[in-house]
RNA sequence: GGGGCCGUAGCUCAAUUGGUGAGAGCAUCGGACUGUCGAUCCGAAGGUUGUGGGUUCGAGCCCCAUCGGCCUCGCCA
């Protein structure tokens, strides 16, 4: 076999007159029954090849019953492209080989779709044949970013300090969050393992055990339903260290990420990263993960809409509601229609009810109101509505009027809607952001209980802990989330290490001593031997390489994903097993059980 | 569990209000051709319109069910 002296891609003008060996994929060939050309492809770009009866016949006869996706090597030398007949959309566009000595590696059915055109097929088609997919440049791009994200965290980590760590794949269940996948034990009957869904426990384990510095890039599992930015298995670049406060961790992973922009990208991250706390974020955004490329901030203007006459303001606010919105510098991009369907649609999606508005008009520094609401404004509020919002001729003002936290759910994708319709921002650019002082617990109303923000092991501010007794809805955690352009990448906190107060926060989450030591005893009976303060972070390293490579599908990073029904299109994953698997798990399926005993008729 | 969009040749799409024989580009196959690079030119082949019912004289088109893909709410950090 011929050896691979070249990549395709990488021969320049400058190589010209060496002899080499280029291998790879048949992009193209175009015959002329004389000179044949050939576009021959691997993961490094192309490389044109010419095949000429009078340099070698043998070869040339051969290179003619070639076709695409062919896997070829070709020995020859390299020769300057005549004038004017350089590619210019080829890097490799100066030069050519002419091929001396030819082999056929492997023959290949003509693909189900054409590679060049990949982008405009159905991606259904593309999961199918995936390591066609694979082939394309754009497709392998951004494994490449993957993969230099990946290469310089571990540089990264092993230079500051940090061990990289397996922890279990097959480990204890603890129904908490999000569902777990089980894994059925054969050797003890009737019990299961579940596939983590971050090693959270196991990391902060390796801290009481003395290993100081702990990063791992880890899969993780959660089964709930899929969405455009998610599947059920993911990667976390995860995180523990110890004797570290909440500075520390923001600092070190600040450094990281400013490494990442700056490999990957060239763009220089300005640190200190800007922190805002959650309080500040669900004011003036309506989420925990505001993106701040552009402004628009949402108002609450419960105090002007209590004075109107709108009897939907009032009431809501009397039911305990708040009136809040923002400012479109719309002009006339929107239509009344576009506001009543396309935008109000989006609203009442995410729980409002629905979209009130009114287009601004300045007359001699005085303002009116078009269409809308703007009537139940006596000329005072509406004087003090402009200026709530700073509003200019022609903006328009949407508002929700509904309980806060609904207002805030419906607003939130509303501003980033708009921005981007209006195109208030650069889509190249990022911005970076810490959101910090997250409340520890929220409210369940529903379970009458509260539940963790973070997750049950995030720490307490120290001076908010006397309100663990009295005032648990306002103790600020010690956790922290990392947002760029709205996309939470990562988030973390500092940790309890103290079994009282572990206890403490347990039982505010309605979790009995008997759950506890149930689900989590190892790990409360781990902290009674010595833990070290200590906290982490783990970071969505699909997530990161979707913003680093300006993609939105999760597939677009994950050499082999999922589709939305959890299933692998290639493999034909999950599928049914042998009966005699099951049976050696001691299981039989509920499909099986109707087969014995068939449920009567009706 | 709910809502929305989609499914016609290998791929991307077309097909008037339901009306003759479901078309085109690319790909494929055969032929021609000395500089192409989305090669070009000539020719050929390629279809259970996702599947199953129904309405109708007649269904790619209308109705019902079902399968699959994507987006989304719930769910999920």
């Amino acid at each position: 076999m011929l050896k691979r002296t070249h990549h395709c891609g990488q021969l320049r003008l400058t190589d010209a007159g060496k002899s080499v060996v280029v291998t790879g994929w048949v992009q193209s060939y175009r015959d002329h029954g004389n000179l044949v050309f050939f576009d021959v492809r691997d993961r490094e770009g192309l490389t044109q090849l010419v095949f000429d009866p009078e340099t070698s016949p043998e070869s040339h006869q051969l290179a003619r019953t070639v076709r695409c996706e062919w896997v070829i090597a070709a020995a020859g030398t390299v020769r300057p492209r005549g004038e004017g007949l350089e590619n210019p959309k080829l890097a490799t566009g100066q030069i050519e080989v002419v091929v001396e000595r030819f082999e056929i590696l492997n023959m290949a059915k003509t693909p189900p779709f054409e590679l060049d055109n990949a982008s405009r097929t159905n991606e259904e088609t593309r999961l199918m044949y995936r390591y066609l997919d694979l082939r394309r440049p754009e497709v392998q791009q951004r494994l490449r970013v993957r993969h230099r994200v990946t290469s310089l965290a571990r540089r990264y980590f092993d230079e500051k300090g940090f061990w990289e760590i397996e922890t279990p794949m097959l480990a204890k269940s603890t129904p908490e969050g999000a569902r777990d996948f089980l894994v059925p034990s054969r050797l003890v009957r009737n019990t299961f393992y579940a596939l983590p869904q971050s090693p959270q426990l196991f990391k902060q384990i390796l801290m009481v055990g003395g290993v100081d510095k702990y990063f791992q890039i880890v899969r993780c599992f959660r089964d709930e339903d899929p969405r455009a930015d998610r599947q059920a298995e993911f990667t976390q670049i995860d995180v523990e260290m110890s004797f570290v406060d909440v500075d520390d961790v923001i600092a070190i992973h600040s450094e990281l990420v400013a490494r990442i922009w700056k490999e990957v990208l060239g763009v220089e991250v300005a640190l200190p990263i800007r922190r805002m706390s959650y309080a500040e974020a669900m004011a003036d955004y309506g989420i925990d993960r505001p993106d701040v490329r552009f402004d628009m901030k949402l108002k609450d203007i419960s105090d002007l809409a209590r004075q109107t006459t709108f009897k939907v303001f009032t009431s809501c606010i009397e039911n305990g509601g708040v009136v809040k919105g923002l400012c479109a510098p719309s002009g006339e991009f929107y239509s009344r229609s576009d506001i009543e369907k396309t935008l109000t649609t989006l609203v009442t999606d995410f729980g409002a009810k629905g979209l009130a508005w009114l287009k601004v008009k300045m007359e001699d520094g005085a303002p009116t109101f078009i269409g809308g609401i703007g009537k139940f404004f006596s000329d005072d509020l509406g004087r003090q509505l402009v200026q709530r919002f700073g509003a200019k001729d022609g903006d328009v003002l949407m508002l929700v009027a509904d309980q806060e936290s609904i207002a805030n759910k419906a607003l939130a994708p509303l501003r980033c809607r708009i921005a981007r319709d209006l195109k208030l921002y650069d889509p190249k650019s990022f911005a970076f952001l810490w959101v910090v002082d997250f409340p520890l617990f929220e409210w369940n109303a529903d379970e009458k209980r509260y539940d963790s923000l973070h997750h049950p092991f995030t720490a307490p501010v120290p001076e908010d802990l006397g309100k663990l007794e009295t005032d648990p809805a306002h103790i600020r955690s010690q956790a922290y989330d990392i947002v760029v352009n709205g996309s939470e990448i990562g988030g973390g906190s500092i940790r309890i290490h103290r079994p009282e107060v572990q206890q403490k926060v347990f039982d505010l989450l309605n979790i009995s001593r008997k759950q506890a030591e149930d689900r989590f005893g190892f790990f409360l009976k781990a902290l009674d031997y010595g833990a070290p303060p200590h906290g982490g972070i783990a970071f969505g390293l699909d997530r990161l390489t979707m913003l680093l490579t300006g993609t939105e599908n999760i597939r677009d990073v994950i050499a082999f994903p999922k589709t939305q029904r959890g299933q692998c299109l290639m493999t034909d994953a999950p599928s049914e097993v042998d009966s005699k698997q099951l049976d050696e798990l001691n299981l039989r399926t509920q499909k099986h059980l109707h087969a014995v005993e068939p449920k009567p008729e009706n």
